[in-house]
RNA sequence: GGCGUCGUGGCCAAGUGGUAAGGCAAGGGUCUGCAAAACCCUCAUCACGGGUUCGAAUCCCGUCGACGCCUCCA
């Protein structure tokens, strides 16, 4: 039975579908104005691997992901750049599209944006406005009332009293509650506007999630994800603006993953501490950034810093090991090693299973395709064949790709592939001659080239760092 | 100030009542001409102080500390 963590409970509960076996997941993507970076990473693989996990387990998942393309810092640096702000966004929603491609990330089920969503965000505030939930300001801005929704603040866990209290923004005047937020915002001359019963303007940053979450998925949904900085105010403002609009129960698991961490501190463009995605994967495969997010809790903090990312590549050679092929003079397993084997893989599902059936337990996960691999490699060790590796390795490959692991050896070019293997050629030939430095020679030279050169009983084997 | 998460070996990190998974690093070993890889062995009593219990890392109270949100943020 899959447990989840929901937020809104602030409990780990037993996943329920509203209809037997799909799951309609809205997951937060991001505001494109810029490269995307290695904490929008984590929070993308996160759920790719809750998706994967639901998908393996016999759910069709309908996985929304949105684009936040019309936004106060999209308009602000296309005027920097002198370019039309929903080009500018168009222009990075293909770049991150190319990211995820590259993080092994799976396409979502659809990506709805708020520029073509238009419509149904201005119809959504007019509803809001006829129950009372909102209202418009003489300045042309609508704001959600706040005051009209009885339960608003149960996500975040907060009482608008001491909201106040703390509160250290500016208030706009028009705002008949300091909390009120807006749906729709004027435009200011020379914006980018859409006409609406209010003038010309544009969504305020929560309705938009609504009103796509609305048409994308329906009323109600199974899980709503995002970062856990999203949690007040957009994911507060979300559920407040979904329940008086439909009047009932939004989503009924809220899924927050943790915030990645660089030197101590909240990887943000605000702090400027930032590693983008692409110089993340200029440096290391996709299966290290996946593999860090693996080794920890998704709720947690991660810590992203040249000694976690070098641990987590090392996991990432080690679980390849488990993938290498039967040495090509084995003689074959003894009975009860086989059967050893067999149960091993068995009891890895099992295992795997129950640790991704609480709450997503991916270290648990992790832990166990260590052991498994371990098993196999023994068996390879004690000179099994290829054939009676098969089901282990099988049962190996498709574990890790529930968690979307590639695990793939690296490839160099076809050209140098021939010249490797006319060195290694030779170098058999000096080794016979046993003339160990001109060997160790080649061998330490091949490896400032990134090849590996592994020496054993039936041959020289090699491959790309 | 308010709300929340958390504090497990040198590092990353599972475990939420019955005497601590896994990985990295380190040390020893098997294999190897030497390496590498793989495999084997060694390596913690769970921030601190109280309490509940036959029994707590795991529940409760307190202290200290870290981080996040309260303002754009995955």
């Amino acid at each position: 039975m899959l447990k989840i963590y929901n937020t809104l409970t602030r409990k780990t509960e037993e996943f329920q579908t509203l209809e037997p076996d799909l799951v309609k997941m809205y997951v937060c993507g991001v505001t494109v104005y810029n490269d995307a970076h290695v904490g929008h990473a984590m929070s993308a693989l996160v759920f790719d691997i809750i998706r994967r996990y639901l998908e393996y387990r016999g759910h069709t998942v309908k996985h929304v992901m949105n684009y936040t393309d019309v936004d106060d810092k999209i308009i602000q640096r296309a005027k920097q750049l002198n370019e039309d702000p929903l080009i500018l966004s168009q222009r990075y929603i293909e770049d991150y599209t190319q990211d995820l491609a590259s993080l092994n990330v799976l396409p979502a089920t659809s990506y709805p944006q708020v520029s073509k969503t238009m419509p149904l965000i201005i119809k959504f505030i007019e509803v809001l406005i006829q129950k009372e939930a909102a209202y418009a300001a003489p300045n042309g801005d609508v704001y959600f009332s706040v005051i009209s929704d009885k339960d608003y603040g149960k996500l975040s866990g907060r009482k608008l009293d001491d909201m106040q209290a703390g509160s250290r923004i500016e208030v706009e005047e028009a705002k008949d509650h300091p909390m009120d937020f807006a749906l729709w915002k004027a435009a200011k001359p020379g914006e980018i506007s859409w006409d609406s019963p209010w003038g010309k303007g544009r969504p305020g940053w929560h309705i938009e999630c609504s009103a796509m979450n609305l048409a994308e998925l329906g009323e109600q949904i199974d899980i709503h994800g995002g970062g856990n900085d999203l949690i007040f105010p957009h994911h507060e403002n979300e559920i407040a603006q979904t329940e008086s609009y439909t009047g009932r129960e939004f989503a009924r698991y809220w899924v927050h993953n943790g915030m990645l961490q660089l030197g101590g501190e909240k990887m943000s463009k605000s702090l400027g501490n930032i590693v983008s995605i692409k110089e993340f994967l200029s440096q290391r495969e996709a299966d290290v950034m996946r593999m860090l997010v693996l080794n920890g809790s998704y709720r947690a903090p991660l810590l992203f810093n040249d000694d976690t990312l070098d641990a987590a590549q090392k996991n990432v050679e080690r679980l390849k090991s488990a993938l290498r092929p039967a040495s090509a003079s084995a003689s074959g397993l003894a009975a009860d090693a086989i059967a050893a084997l067999a149960s091993a893989s068995e009891s890895a599902k099992t295992n795997f299973t129950d640790a991704m059936d609480n709450d997503f337990n991916t270290a648990g996960a992790i832990a166990v395709l260590f052991e498994l691999s371990k098993f196999i490699n023994t068996a390879r060790d004690n000179s099994a064949t290829g054939e009676q590796l098969k089901s282990a390795q099988g049962v190996f490959r498709e574990l890790s790709s529930v968690l979307g692991l590639k695990l793939e050896e690296k490839k160099g070019s076809g050209d140098a592939e021939a010249f490797i293997n006319l060195l290694i050629e030779v170098r058999a030939e000096v080794r016979k001659q046993k003339l160990w430095a001109l060997s160790d020679q080649i061998r330490d030279k091949l490896k400032e080239l990134n090849v590996i050169i592994e020496d054993s009983k039936d041959g020289t084997k090699w491959r790309y760092l």
